[in-house]
DNA sequence: CTCCTGTATTAACAACGTTAAATATAGGAG
DNA sequence: CTCCTATATTTAACGTTGTTAATACAGGAG
């Protein structure tokens, strides 16, 4: 038969639409000034059709953040690890840095918008689950090899998260010329990352033998 | 005459009120939740009143933030401060920690809505500034008494305020069950802390006979 | 008394998210 | 071909939002 084939088939063909136009807009416009008919105008429907495919605005939000909490596993997934456990930490938060402050309009609501960002844990396979447990695993190697002051691995990597988070939530909130006394540096998150690694340093001389 | 003397007087007197309305709308139901309706009701007056006071809710906002912002700043100075320069620094943090998780509804409209932490600078003398300058002459300190590795002033309390903020920011959005792998260490301010000054550290075996 | 100035209210507007009803469209049955 | 049914889409509408224009009103000034 082959037509509810077909018709399914065009039903996600509407949702990708969808999405992908919502998507354009959130990153060019920002979160408030995207509304249900901005975004069925883009893609030429009527705004009503919109609910066909998603339950409601929030509903499409979610949808997006599970895709972007996708992009970014593969962002950091696609990150070379250099055999450094050390510098392989390292290069995974400036990985995450680069994805927030490169789409900050979705950083924004994947991270900041209160309530939204569950969908890191819908269950241990969910996209935002594997990213952190890249960083787990990294850090699991950091300690392991000695190259960390041993601690619990969880709490570590949320310490690192933390601070790459703050660097990149203000970077893309505070425009330059509103930093107080001084703009922003601009190796700010590089400073952010050096100094919690180098908090985490097993032996502090070594820290000064990798010359930062 | 007096007579306008008391009519600034009742002016005042009713932008009070509606800041204070305002202000126990936003702690209590969040920023969302807020209209101008809700804030007129509170007090008994009209929603159209509110518009004699501030141009928008844009500008009640700035009203507010500013409020904030002076009474973040006077939080911190009125914590006390240690002789040791490094803890002197630790506590700050933690103050500034205490603040945004214990108003976690004013810390998210002061430093987590775009567009809205302009109020940090206004002028050099503005609460946003004056909060910023505590950390930046407590960084100063542990650095000029050889505590805290030479480096630029700004940078240095930028990491420290990006790091706190990244914790603070990821513990009031994210509820303990929605984190990845684990839910916040109870910790985790105190670790995020701990771990940044220790990079800062000048001399890497201070840290450990500070015994952290 | 009249006039003027500033404040508060009522009524209204456009835009928002969302829902219900109306309508088109396409495929199967007779 | 005609009729029926199911799905997709649109039109119309509701309640709520921020905001503005028109209006009522109070009280000092002349």
């Amino acid at each position: 038969m082959g037509v509810i084939e077909r018709r399914e088939r065009e039903r996600e063909e509407v949702r990708r639409k969808i999405l992908t136009a919502a998507r354009d807009l959130f990153a060019s416009e920002g979160y408030d000034r995207v509304t249900m008919r901005r975004i069925a105008d883009a893609i030429e429907y009527s705004a009503t059709t919109i609910y066909n495919h998603f339950e409601d605005k929030d509903d499409l939000v979610q949808a997006l953040c599970q895709e972007d909490f996708d992009r970014l596993f593969h962002h950091l997934q696609q990150t070379p690890s250099p055999a450094d456990p050390v510098e392989a930490v390292r290069q995974l938060g400036l990985a995450y840095a680069r994805f927030g402050t490169s789409y900050p309009n979705q950083y924004r609501f994947m991270f900041m918008t209160p309530g939204k960002l569950e969908y890191l844990k819908e269950d241990d396979v969910s996209p935002g689950e594997q990213a952190f447990g890249l960083l787990r695993a990294a850090v699991t190697a950091a300690i392991e090899g000695g190259y960390f002051r041993p601690g619990d691995v969880d709490t570590m990597a949320q310490v690192l998260w933390a601070s790459m988070h703050g660097a990149i939530a203000l970077i893309i909130n505070l425009q330059p010329q509103h930093w107080p006394h001084a703009p922003a540096a601009p190796d700010l998150v590089e400073q952010v990352i050096d100094a919690t690694i180098r908090g985490f340093l097993a032996e502090p001389a070594a820290a000064r033998r990798r010359g930062r």
